[in-house]
RNA sequence: GGCGAGGUAGCUCAGUUGGUAGAGCACACGGCUGAAAACCGUGGUGUCGCCGGUUCAAGUCCGGCCCUCGCCA
């Protein structure tokens, strides 16, 4: 009754990592039906309800996906405890989690050993965000130096946003410098086979345009106004071509969130080619022998653990 | 056709009494540990519209030509 194949490896986590438009929708989308899967976004700005046009979110059901309201802010170290939570539900249930994002940082933290410190109150961010304003990059960043000298050493006095959250943590009593160095290492929470899709810029500039021409026919314009006219966080503020389609000719918008997008898509793709990935594959190719490949993979036990 | 304004980096423009050019954005590369679609660092990528003249030296002054925009015909 026993088959003589030796048994699939147990299913742990998979990931799939891709900048804006590199078809990491669509190939999610068939994974979820072949593998069972169920799926947890690794976006930033997807994170946001009420911005489904704008941040392309997925056709179907999918975790961590417009469920915050644009009056809050999101950040790495929340969006971790969340990303973590469905992951583990999804995995008790039997199920096989699939992280998809773009947002690097946010896929290492939903499934690296990234330790973060913790968050700090905003009155003593406002405080120090005060301290630097007053003391200037130059001192603000001496005084970081006697307060924590590896956090100085890794933190321009320039970067204010880095400076002010050091000087917060050193007098929280912890360090923005890492004891160890998670964040490009390829050890994994679970067990996880990481794919990464990528398309020729050239293909993936063209893809880019055009889907944000789709946007305007899909109502990002009317969908962005309503934001921008809601009480929005700082961070929802920034989401990418919020501001342009809510306060700009849609024709001049276009041509700036085209723009800003292929800048955010070379920065994703930094981030692809130092991920530790068991595969890079060609997302220019049709959807179904990607995932095709993929569901191989997972089955192969392609997959980065703890060690 | 006449008058006026203009032509300098991929774009928008600055450039002093002549000393072979520089800002912002874009772009490239790099960093990043609770803002990451964020933040920061480094890099000038050029037939100064074209041809000639004056001058030791011209983006700059002179002449001619070409092109763009506006107004008037």
């Amino acid at each position: 009754m026993t088959t003589s194949s030796r048994p699939a490896p147990a299913r742990n986590l998979l990931a799939l990592f891709g900048p804006t438009a590199s078809g990491k929708t669509a190939v999610a989308g068939l994974l979820r039906e072949r593998l069972g899967a169920e799926i947890v976004s690794a976006d930033s700005a997807a994170l946001y309800e009420g911005l489904p046009v704008l941040t392309a979110a997925p056709p179907y059901p999918a975790r961590l996906v417009g469920t915050v309201p644009l009056a809050n802010e999101v950040s790495v170290g929340a969006y971790q405890a969340l990303a973590h939570a469905a992951i583990d539900e999804i995995a008790a249930a039997g199920r096989l989690p699939l992280v998809v994002g773009g947002t690097g940082l946010y896929l290492r933290a939903a499934v690296g050993e990234l330790e973060l410190p913790p968050p700090v109150t905003a009155d003593r961010r406002a405080f120090w965000e005060a301290e630097y304003d007053r003391l200037g990059p130059e001192r603000a960043h001496g005084l970081l130096g006697e307060r924590d000298a590896a956090a100085a050493a890794r933190v321009h006095a320039n970067d204010r946003k880095r400076v002010v959250r050091a000087l917060e943590l050193a007098e929280a009593g912890a360090s923005l410098a890492p004891s160890e160095d998670a964040l490009w290492s390829d050890r994994m929470r679970l067990p996880t086979t990481v794919v990464a899709l990528d398309v020729p810029l050239v293909e993936l500039d063209r893809r880019i345009e055009s889907r944000t021409r789709e946007m305007v026919e899909r109502g990002v314009v009317a969908e962005a106004r309503a934001a921008w006219g809601a009480e929005r966080s700082r961070t929802a503020s920034q989401v990418l071509g919020l501001e342009e389609f809510a306060t700009l000719p849609p024709d001049e918008a276009v041509d700036r969130v085209v723009q800003a997008t292929r800048r955010l898509a070379r920065y994703q793709r930094k981030w692809l080619r130092r991920l530790p990935a068991a595969a890079t594959l060609d997302g220019a190719r049709p959807v179904e022998e990607i995932t095709d490949e993929i569901v191989a993979l997972e089955r192969a036990g392609e997959r980065l653990s703890r060690h």
